[in-house]
DNA sequence: GAAAATTTGTTCGTATGTATC
DNA sequence: CGATACATACGAACAAATTTT
């Protein structure tokens, strides 16, 4: 219930001892939807005020490792895990950095072939039955330049969910998410034919278990999305 | 200077709003350094108090994307990069997921291999020589298990610099920063020499500009690494 | 180097909206 | 539906830090 116990606080930003704090606790071992108090009672708990909580709320729930509600039985508790807030972590520091369109397909063309084999491998039939979704979607949209690269890559970020491997998985998300924008102009019908009838075969060839085969496919495929896309800055 | 219109607004967590306007602004083309006015100016622009202000630019802050400063000429701009946000969010979101080491290290074993042969094909000399100079500061703390592993990671930060791509070299930090206390008790001497070794031949593929070599070699010695761990939780 | 100006950091008090009981 | 608990939001003020004068 309350266990752990708040050091009293003093210093240059008095909001960043109190995140520190808790962040400590957090990784300390504090599980998702962990109480943590009211606003009022932290205030109370480090001897500060309710604004100066605020401040340290804000920061620990932008970093994804607290959630906030209103009303009766509200309060602070430990977040849930939410990839969404890892990924806008990464798309800034990639836009920050400058980092080029290419750079990021290079990357991918690290990691996909990998995710493919681990994914014949390994996938289960809802991670597969995820995977095909995937397929008839973009196809049932293949006139629309932007819908159909939003779901097309949805097929790349359901493979590497399909891979079994949280960390792969979470870092393709935020490869595809940073290059969405840049994909759509791209998109025109005939190539997106072909592209549907690639991802069939890399489809068919993780439900068939055929590592090889799924690995090779998906590295021509990314390869290719390469070679069409010249060089140039993301963002 | 000033060339940004905000519009006013009116919702529920009305600093979500200011959050989303600044957050496009500056996917839109704002560059570090920008300037983006004081508290009381932005508050005055959006018409809410600098209390909610204050809300959005904590977020702000938290995400990476600007920077405050106090007293004069102080005020919001746009961030500089920096990694250690980014790697800070890893960490929350791969303990909130309850990765386990094994998946950062496969992840590993499909970018690293990629990471050496583009190295090898277009490392600076400078790049070349701070990859040498990873080398030499493992080799000098070689019987201390905690400095040594935390050098060791960095000769493959340094690979994955060299290689010229930054998203691979982010998220490579990345992995290595959240994998580090795990790796550290198992560092021996015996184990350390050979590491050094290895490191050794794959810096003179590179330096060679062998690029099928340094895949292969640091292909070998990922998976190696790999084998040596046990299934474990990372955190 | 000291004083003034600027700007965030922090506090208190209060009102309002919203979710739970 | 009313009472309660809680975050959200506003305003006014002073303290502390930093730059400019």
């Amino acid at each position: 219930m309350e266990e752990t116990t708040w050091r009293p606080v003093r210093g240059t930003r008095v909001s960043e001892e109190v995140i520190e704090q808790i962040r400590e606790a957090f990784f300390g071992g504090l599980q998702p939807g962990d109480w943590l108090g009211t606003e009022t009672e932290l205030a109370e708990r480090f001897g500060v005020s309710r604004i100066t909580i605020r401040d340290a709320v804000r920061t620990l729930e932008a970093r994804g490792i607290v959630d906030v509600k209103v009303g009766a039985r509200g309060g602070l508790r430990i977040a849930e895990a939410d990839q969404d807030r890892f990924i806008d972590a990464l798309a800034v520091q990639l836009h920050l950095l400058g980092v080029t369109f290419t750079e990021v397909i290079e990357a991918q063309c690290a990691i996909e072939p990998l995710t493919a084999s681990m994914a014949a491998r390994q996938a289960t039939d809802e991670q597969l039955r995820r995977v095909a979704a995937t397929i008839t979607a973009a196809n049932e949209v293949i006139g629309d330049p932007a819908a159909f690269t939003e779901r097309s890559l949805d097929f790349h970020i359901a493979v590497a969910e399909a891979s079994g491997n949280r960390a792969l998985h979470a870092t393709l998300i935020a490869f595809t998410t940073v290059q969405k924008p840049k994909m759509a102009p791209r998109a025109n019908e005939r190539r997106a034919r072909r592209v549907v009838k690639i991802h069939e075969e890399i489809y068919q060839a993780i439900a068939d278990g055929d590592e090889e085969r799924a690995r090779t496919l998906m590295d021509d495929h990314v390869r290719s999305v390469r070679r069409e896309h010249p060089e140039t800055p993301l963002l």
